[in-house]
DNA sequence: ATACGTGCAAACGCTTTGCACTCTC
DNA sequence: GAGAGTGCAAAGCGTTTGCACGTAT
């Protein structure tokens, strides 16, 4: 653990923020100011594969990066993109994998709305 | 329609499969060998916007179109990127949507799995 | 003729990567 | 002093776009 991959980790699981790379990149410059672009990404990776913190992929704007590793439900604003994080009933999900007869690995559920803010 | 986006729309919606961008202009080219990469994502676009298809995108894999444009849950094999359509009881989402107080204006549902093919 | 669509190639945005250097153990 | 991690800049990839030309009304 180097001092920045310490740094974007406390970023990324600070707040319930759901940042993108370039947002942490921002905010780690205040304390790190010489910090690269591709070290964020080499250790957002990093941190991915390790289980420690979850990446959201967000159809065609840059990704997002979710403190709980967990798997479990976002509400996504479409407007601004601000994510919340939803808990999902596990009881939900299973009749339809019951269904299948198939071995499901994982799942990705997106809610999308306005959010409030957005809505004015 | 133009012969280009007629060609394009009926690739997409002759068969169940859901082609990315690239897999669909190979294919169009067999019939039209003048076509250009750039016109097959225009149409896409259009026809997406249109509501005739639907553009799925693959998190970090080039995206994929749907030939039913309605919303509905795909079961995507983690190997090879093969999507199948899921029939999803509208009544299961909407205890969640209830839940939120909030209006939701979408939703996206991906199971993963491993396909048979690809599990030998 | 007028508007829309095409082919081409260059640009775009996000992300990844090769490299030489610098820490750390 | 060996191995991992960094900063930098360039490349990569899917996708979009500006432009001049073609095509259909």
């Amino acid at each position: 653990m180097t001092r920045q991959r310490e740094l974007i980790y406390r970023i990324v699981t600070a707040a319930p923020e759901h940042r993108t790379a370039e947002e942490i990149y921002d905010l780690a410059r205040e304390e790190i100011p010489s910090l690269a672009r591709g070290t964020v990404y080499r250790n957002l990776g990093l941190l991915v594969q390790a289980g420690q913190i979850r990446k959201l992929e967000m159809d065609g704007a840059p990704a997002r990066y979710d403190r709980d590793p967990l798997t479990h439900p976002h509400l996504i604003c479409q407007r601004c993109g601000r994510v919340e994080d939803l808990t999902m009933p596990e009881a939900l999900l299973a009749p339809l994998a019951e269904d299948l007869g198939e071995p499901i690995t994982g799942y990705e559920l997106k809610l999308y709305h306005i959010c409030p803010a957005c809505r004015g």
